[in-house]
DNA sequence: AGTGGACCGTTTGACATCAAACTATATGCG
DNA sequence: CGCATATAGTTTGATGTCAAACGGTCCACT
């Protein structure tokens, strides 16, 4: 029981160190709580990747959603991203400063930005392109090629049904 | 093109209101980005009951954790909730401050907790599994009941090659 | 032309979270 | 025994996010 060497595996530790083992009784079988946990492996993962060239994982789908839709506003980016528009404001602000994305007024309308990449952004973009599929290449290989499909479409379901 | 009546279900607007199509590029395909979004949808929609009854929504993997594992220590409650134990101070506070949680010193060490479920907690939990369970209805409803086993499976596998 | 309501972006305040530093305690090893 | 090191929980500082309030702008309607 209380031995030297252990069971398989499990290296021996002073104390517990938070490791012990839990019952997580119901949750383990809920859709919502496993999504959860996925996500945020994922998210992890893809920090990792994007935090060794040195952006923030963040950045990624505001540089995307510019580069595909150029003139964009910042509320409709705001929207496009899934966050609120007042966070918008100091994301943009560093983008605009290290130079990735240009901010220009229009003369027809002059509350709203147009925001496009400039050339560093779409450089910074084609290295966080790298890691991105990097990171989908990690997870197709878990959730396997024959249920790729499958798996963005019920997630695509859950998406629009909860909305 | 700016006629008094509209598209099939686009109400007229007098601006944009952030709603403009919008262009997801490579996003749209990637299982990363449609993960994010699901699990963002979904944790709305189960926020949104929660509050319903006067309960963040994050108690509730708390509160079921510890029924499961009564005696747990902080820290390891921290690491099954996928959690920094620092963020467990203020969450354990509240929930000993309102008498739902009882938190106990050990004789044999005096550095940990040992948390479990009072009477209230347990009454709280009950209120907060009724919210799971219209909640998971809804998902169960979005994913399908053919699929529900393979997208768990999936989702188990992304969590697990992660990690 | 004037005006009221809607909209854009920012500011502010609240909150959750993390990471690192810190205090107190426990224990392996000499 | 005594100390170096590991662990439990808290504190602190930074960050990202939201929601509400605000100033400036636009525009439909009278």
């Amino acid at each position: 029981m209380t031995k030297r060497k252990v069971a398989a595996g499990s290296r021996r530790k002073r104390h517990d160190n938070g490791s012990a083992v839990v019952k997580f009784g119901p949750l383990a079988d809920w859709v919502g709580f496993n999504l959860r946990v996925a996500q945020e492996a994922a998210f992890q993962a893809f920090s990792k990747l994007s935090r060794e060239i040195g952006e923030h994982p963040g950045r990624f789908a505001i540089l995307t959603l510019i580069a595909e839709n150029p003139g964009i506003s910042q509320t409709t980016l705001s929207n496009a991203a899934g966050r609120d528009k007042s966070s918008m404001t100091p994301v943009l602000e560093d983008l605009v400063r290290r130079g990735l994305v240009q901010r220009r007024k229009t003369d027809s309308d002059r509350r709203t930005y147009r925001l496009s990449l400039a050339p560093a952004g779409t450089r910074t973009l084609a290295k966080l392109n790298v890691c991105a599929r990097t990171h989908e290449d990690n997870l197709d290989r878990a959730v396997g090629p024959r249920d790729r499909a499958r798996f963005l479409r019920t997630l695509r379901r859950i998406a629009a049904a909860l909305n």
